[in-house]
DNA sequence: TCAGTTTGGTGAACGGTGTAAACCGTAAAC
DNA sequence: GTTTACGGTTTACACCGTTCACCAAACTGA
């Protein structure tokens, strides 16, 4: 039997049917266009309404295309860290951000679907896309590779604002805490500052509201790197490091 | 005569229908609903197309709003810093940043009109907006005014990145540089990274890509301010000023 | 095998959007 | 007082998301 069971003709059908709404959608941001659920009918064969039976509004469209765009992408955030070696923690983790910024200044369409579009104020289903984020996972899961590896020092539970140690405890974001011991969560704590400065200096240079010319050269990036460094406790690899990202940087 | 010379009753009513456009649009923001040049145009009692003698398309209308809307919010931030003693200076940046913050957490449509409006890839005029910014104005004139009073360390104009230096000699961003001397430069670069630090906590904050209750506590936006002191000399007095930040916080 | 139901599509229609063209009265300008 | 330019309207086009009624084909169970 060539076909998995409990897997009927119509759940393959209908999978395959999903899979190239994502791809159609993807292709039409590639190529510029505005993603709508006419032109995604339409490059499928089908009329709009036809979407309906698949997702139940726009705002769903959006929200499954987002996914699959993050998870594509740190696809290849991955792909760059695997270049270096397993057990250069803060090298893959560098790369891979620098990546990211990379991705996102290339594509600053996909970069607004999945990151400047508001989840804070919707259903429960958009706010699982907070802990499901392919590219928060990977981020996570190499910051705490490296500290298991260098065990620098991270803020004790005690010294956490109340409402960070509870955060921390449970967390609401993409972070792989099985297994993390519960005095060591500040880590997480550690982790979100990270991902404020990395969103914050990416989204800044993807929405231009800064000088061109300082986001084209790339050296607010490096010099967010550099600031963080010594968070992670890697301040005295800092040079090589800043080395990979100039390296990747100045990749086509 | 009551008129004033060389503004014909033409020009003045051209400036006042200006006005109530901004006017209309800032009311059908503040009200949740859609900026749209026929809601803008109906509200006025014109049709849509009325609207193309003043502005040449719906990218335009935007644009006038959001640089109005921007103007307007600085002055809230402005008249926050003046509850402070006039030589208070790091108080009356931080006061005026916490306010920044609020601003964007209450408006966050507004917010995304000004701040995450793609204006990198844009025409001239747009990239005009840049400098012309309003709140960016007020930032590095408090920045500045801090500076000038304590002296805190600033990187040498050898030290920067060579892009960096010619981008602080020639400012592409709101930055009042007339006057302050070209080695003293170093510190439109630690406006720069200043202004990446705010623009990035409350950006994530406002579309969301965080645990919600961290961002309803503010203890990001607080570790952000804590962190930046330093950097700006204010280190010893870090503790009144998180003070201040926080007292702001819990204001209605 | 046949009746019944679910699935996945169509076409028409509603109200909404930005935008372009043609047209026109009135106010300003010479 | 004639001319011009401004500021509006009407109409129209091509899109958009969304709903509804309808229908054929595919699955389902007796």
């Amino acid at each position: 039997m060539p076909t998995l069971p409990q897997t009927t003709r119509r759940e393959r059908q209908r999978e395959a049917t999903y899979d190239e709404i994502v791809r159609v959608s993807r292709d039409l941001l590639a190529e510029g266009a505005e993603l709508s659920l006419r032109a995604v009918a339409g490059r499928m064969g089908m009329t709009a309404p036809a979407l309906y039976r698949y997702v139940g509004n726009y705002q769903e469209l959006v929200d499954l295309v987002a996914f699959e765009i993050d998870k594509a992408a740190t696809a290849t955030f991955a792909a760059a860290a695997d270049e270096l070696p397993e057990d250069d923690y803060a090298g893959r983790l560098v790369v891979s951000v620098t990546e990211f910024r990379r991705w996102a200044l290339r594509s600053p369409r996909e970069f607004g679907l999945v990151f400047a579009n508001p989840i804070a104020d919707a259903s429960c289903q958009r706010r699982e896309l907070l802990t499901l984020a392919s590219s928060g996972h990977l981020f996570t899961d190499q910051m705490r590779a490296l500290w298991e590896h260098n065990h620098h020092p991270i803020p004790a539970l005690d010294d956490l604002p109340e409402t960070i140690r509870t955060s921390v405890l449970d967390p609401l974001i993409p972070a792989e805490v099985e297994g993390l011991a519960t005095e060591d969560r500040g880590l997480v704590w550690i982790y979100m500052q990270g991902w404020t400065r990395l969103y914050g200096v990416v989204a800044l240079e993807v929405f231009g509201h800064m000088d061109p010319r300082v986001i084209e050269s790339g050296e607010m990036f490096i010099s967010v790197v550099r600031e963080f460094a010594p968070v992670i406790g890697v301040e005295d690899d800092v040079e090589r490091l800043v080395g990979l990202v100039r390296a990747r940087l100045a990749l086509p």
